[in-house]
DNA sequence: TTTTTTCTGCAAGTAATTTGCAACTCGCAA
DNA sequence: TTGCGAGTTGCAAATTACTTGCAGAAAAAA
């Protein structure tokens, strides 16, 4: 808990229990958008309010604590930082949101380097496709 | 001309002026919101409604002439289907839009299919990064 | 031309996120 | 341990991006 308290307060960040929730939370959930990390922290808190979940989420994320990703639709999903060592892998179908290992994209994003010039980061946005399963089914 | 107004006839559509507009708009500006396809055809007929426009991109979709796709930050843009032959690099510092070929991901594509049954289509999202130019300068 | 049916404009409606602001509270400092 | 000031929160209203209902307009078919 020491350890917590002060992972936020390097940052320069104050200790509310919203935010140590919210951080909580997003790590507990693993792709979670706002409105699910909001309802994560209701479920112990009800008193929180959505814009305090929106704020510490983009304050999270200047730190360096979580990262958001746009998984289409409009709706950013936050994650972990820690946890982002995987590509995400969305169902147009299904919406299903599957990993594969970073290590799977590598040869493309040299690719891209080398030809482009252009430096991607493959973890950070959604590969859209059909998933093995809705592909089965049709 | 009469090519065109067969193009749309073909699908099952009526040619209304409107519609008309909103295709050019989309196969002229290449990568372009609603809201900027909207502005484009109010360049020459102001009256155009933004539902409209957003109404005929649905319905131009639905038919496969043109597609969109998901830039991140919740907007979607549009492009004419027949240029859907590459990826979207989109630089994340300074928004610009780049191309490469689609052969460039295919080994990625084909790994991902061999290894985890996920059909992709890269040319509907855009691939974040940092493009060359941002990449100097920093 | 008349009829049928699809489209369009307009206005109102949603959903998701942001912002203004007063009240609150965390952490340092006395 | 108490007090102060800056960072935070809650609330409500504002914004953004898009959608929908509907009546009248205008294509295409008859």
């Amino acid at each position: 808990m020491a350890d917590k308290n002060q992972e936020l307060r390097d940052k320069g960040l104050r200790l509310t229990p919203q935010r140590q929730l919210v951080l909580e939370a997003v790590r507990s959930l693993g792709h979670a958008t706002p409105e699910e990390v909001a309802e994560k922290v209701r479920a112990t808190h009800p008193g929180i309010n959505l814009s305090t979940v929106y704020r510490n989420l983009e304050t999270l994320e200047n730190v360096g604590l979580v990262q958001h990703t746009h998984l289409g639709h409009g709706g950013a999903t936050y994650h972990a930082a820690e946890e982002l060592t995987h590509l995400h892998l969305v169902c147009s179908k299904c919406g299903s949101v599957g990993d594969a290992p970073i290590e799977t994209a590598a040869p493309f994003v040299n690719t891209l380097i080398d030809e482009y010039g252009f430096k991607t980061d493959v973890t950070h946005f959604a590969i859209y496709g059909t998933c093995a399963n809705c592909t089965e089914k049709s």
